[in-house]
RNA sequence: GGUGACGUGACCGAGUGGCUAGGUAGAGGUCUGCAAAACCUCCUACGGCGGUUCGAAUCCGCCCGUCACCUCCA
C-alpha cells in the first residue's frame, strides 16, 4: 500500500515516488503579505501540512518550503503599476517591509494556531532578487525573453514553438489568444498579449526597487517561486502546490520559466492543487469581499458566521472534506465539525483506558479490529483523502467505546491487535492530521469550585476532606489561604 | 467563447458498476437518582430524460442547474 497523489500535470492519480529517495522536496506557494489572511488562505497550508506530516510518517526526509511573497503583484491594470505592498505602506505611512513583516508575523501566528508546523525554509521574494535576476538572464540567453524600456518579458509564442505553453492548465495558445480581453492597458510593450513580465521597470513613484542589468526595477509576478524552488529544492522538486486558482497563470508561467531557463524541467514532478472554499457556493476571495478573516473567526461571530470557531475546529472542518473538493462554509457545517472534532478528542482520552486483558495469540475479535485499523491508511494513501480517513477513525472509535465498556469484547482482542489500533488512532489523529486537544475548561473556575468545597468542608469540620483538598492543590503548586475575608489562593512560593 | 469541476438523504460530506461511508440533526431503545456520554436500532439519498449492462447513483449521450479559471487571488 503506498501513497498516490493526483497530478494536475498528467490529470491522473499517480503513485508517489521521490526523484531522489529518501529525500522529498515540497514547495507550497505561500501568501502575499499585504493584508490579513482569511479562511480561504488557510486551506493550502493545512493540506500541505498534513501531506508533509504524512510523508515524514512514511519515513521520507522532507524539505518543506513555503515562501512569502513580499514584492511584486500589481493591484490591477488600471492603476499606476504600484505594488500592493507599497499601496498598503503608503496608506499606513510606513516602510513597505514593515507592512510585510507585520503580516508575516500575523500569518505565522495563525498557521501555528491551526496546527501547521513551520516550514523548513520560508524564503522571502525580496531576499532573492539576485537569484531571480539570474533566472531572467538565463531565459534571455536562451532567446525566450526580450527587453523593452527596462522591462523584460517572456516570449510565449517563441517558447511555444518547442514547448507547450498551457500544458498544466490544458489550454492551447490559440484559445488563449481568442479569449484575451481586447487592448488591456499596459500591454503595449508586449509583443504578444500572452507574454508575461519577468522584470518590470520601476516608475519614479515606486519605492520598492532593485538594481538590475535592465535598470532599477522589480521582479515579475511569477518569478520568485521558480527561482526559490530551484535554489532550495533543485531543478526538479517532487511536489509543488497551491490553490486551484494559481494553476493559471501563476504555475503555468513557473513551468515556462523553468523550462526556459537552465533548469529545463517542469520544476516539479507532481503539481498538486487544492480546491477553493466557498460561501453560499461562491468562492471566498479578497476581491469579492465575502471572506472571513482567520483572526476574527477564531475570536467570535464575524460576517456570515454567528459564532466563533477555534483553530482546531477549523482545521478539522477543512480536513473533513477531500482537498480537491470545494468546501462550503456555514454555521451548520462548522457546528457539526465542532462536535465531530470534540468526539475525536474524547476518543484520544479513552485510549488510556484501553488496557488489554487478553494475552498471546490471535483472538476472534482481532480480524475486525485490524481491518478497522488498516482502513485509516487506505484513505490517506488514496490521494490524501482525509475525509475517508476521518470516517475510518470514527469507525475505530466506536469499536474502542465498545471495548471500553464491554469486558467480554475486550477479552476477544489480543494485546498486539489492540496496541496497534490504539497507536494508529493516536498517531493519525495527532501526528498526521495534526489535531490536538484544545483545553476548554477554565482552570480558575475549576479552582474556585474546589475552594468552595474546601470552605464547605471546613465549615462542617470535616478535616480529613480539608486536608485532602489542600494536599491536592499543593500538588498543583497552589496554596490555600484562610483569611478573615474568606478563602483565597496563591501560587506556592516553594 | 475557451478550459475544468460539480449537482448525494434535514445539513455537511466520502465513495463505488452489484457488498454500511462518516459527522451533525431527528425518532426509539439499553444504561442511569436526574442528566450527559457511550452503545444498539430506525429514518436513508444519489438533478432530469434516454442508452449500454444480468445489474448504474457509479459508464455513455442529451437536457437543466451551480461553480471555478481565462485579470490580482489560496
Amino acid at each position: 500500500m503506498s501513497l498516490s497523489l493526483y497530478n494536475t500535470l498528467t490529470r491522473k492519480k499517480e503513485e508517489f515516488q521521490p526523484v531522489h529517495p529518501p529525500q522529498v522536496g515540497v514547495y507550497l506557494c505561500g501568501p502575499t503579505v499585504y493584508s490579513e489572511a482569511h479562511l480561504g488562505n488557510a486551506r493550502g497550508p493545512v493540506v500541505f501540512d498534513v501531506l508533509t506530516r504524512y510523508l515524514r510518517h512514511l519515513n521520507y526526509q522532507v524539505r518543506y518550503v513555503r515562501n512569502v511573497t513580499d514584492v511584486g503583484h500589481l493591484e490591477s491594470d488600471a492603476d499606476t503599476g504600484e505594488d500592493k505592498m507599497e499601496k498598503a505602506a503608503r496608506a499606513a505611512r510606513i516602510e513597505p517591509m514593515q507592512v510585510a513583516q507585520h503580516f508575516v508575523n500575523r500569518y505565522r501566528q495563525h498557521m501555528l494556531a491551526l496546527g501547521c508546523l513551520p516550514p523548513d525554509i520560508e524564503p522571502q521574494a525580496s531576499g532573492h532578487i539576485i537569484e531571480q535576476i539570474q533566472v531572467v538572464e538565463e531565459i534571455m540567453a536562451n532567446g525566450l525573453a526580450y527587453e523593452v524600456n527596462g522591462s523584460v518579458y517572456f516570449d510565449v509564442p517563441k517558447y511555444n514553438e518547442n514547448q507547450r505553453y498551457g500544458k498544466l492548465s490544458n489550454r492551447s495558445i490559440e484559445d488563449q489568444l481568442a479569449g484575451t480581453r481586447a487592448n488591456l492597458e499596459g500591454q503595449s510593450e508586449k509583443r504578444s498579449p500572452l507574454d508575461f513580465a519577468l522584470w518590470k521597470n520601476a516608475s519614479p513613484e515606486h519605492i520598492m526597487r532593485w538594481p538590475s542589468p535592465w535598470g532599477e526595477g522589480f521582479p515579475g509576478w511569477h518569478l520568485e517561486c521558480s527561482a526559490m524552488s530551484r535554489k532550495y529544492l533543485g531543478n526538479l522538486s517532487d511536489i509543488h502546490g497551491g490553490g486551484l486558482d494559481l494553476m493559471f497563470p501563476h504555475h503555468e508561467c513557473e513551468i515556462a520559466q523553468s523550462q526556459g531557463s537552465h533548469s529545463h524541467t517542469d520544476e516539479a514532478r507532481f503539481w498538486v492543487h487544492n480546491n477553493m472554499i466557498t460561501v453560499n457556493g461562491t468562492k471566498m476571495s479578497k476581491s469579492l469581499g465575502n471572506f472571513v478573516l482567520l483572526g476574527d473567526m477564531f475570536k467570535g461571530p464575524t460576517g456570515p458566521l454567528a459564532s466563533g470557531y477555534s483553530p482546531m475546529v477549523v482545521r478539522f472542518f477543512l480536513l473533513q472534506a477531500h482537498y480537491r473538493s470545494p468546501v462550503d462554509v456555514s454555521d451548520d457545517a462548522l457546528q457539526a465539525a465542532r462536535k465531530g472534532y470534540r468526539k475525536l478528542m474524547n476518543g484520544l482520552r479513552l485510549l488510556e483506558k484501553l488496557v488489554p486483558t487478553a494475552d498471546g495469540a490471535e483472538l476472534s475479535g482481532d480480524a475486525d479490529l485490524r481491518k478497522l485499523t488498516a482502513d485509516i491508511f487506505t484513505g490517506l494513501n488514496d490521494d490524501l483523502n482525509t475525509a475517508r480517513s476521518i470516517a475510518s477513525l470514527f469507525n475505530l472509535l466506536r469499536k474502542f467505546n465498545t471495548l471500553a465498556t464491554t469486558p467480554a469484547a475486550l477479552a476477544e482482542v489480543s494485546a498486539a491487535a489492540l496496541t496497534e489500533a490504539v497507536d494508529t488512532y493516536r498517531t493519525v489523529v495527532t501526528t498526521i492530521l495534526g489535531l490536538v486537544d484544545e483545553p476548554r475548561a477554565n482552570a480558575e473556575q475549576l479552582l474556585e469550585l474546589t475552594l468552595s468545597f474546601y470552605a464547605e468542608a471546613k465549615a462542617e469540620k470535616a478535616y480529613d476532606k480539608v486536608d485532602l483538598i489542600r494536599a491536592a492543590l499543593k500538588g498543583q503548586g497552589i496554596v490555600i489561604k484562610d483569611t478573615k475575608a474568606g478563602v483565597e489562593w496563591a501560587y506556592s512560593e516553594e
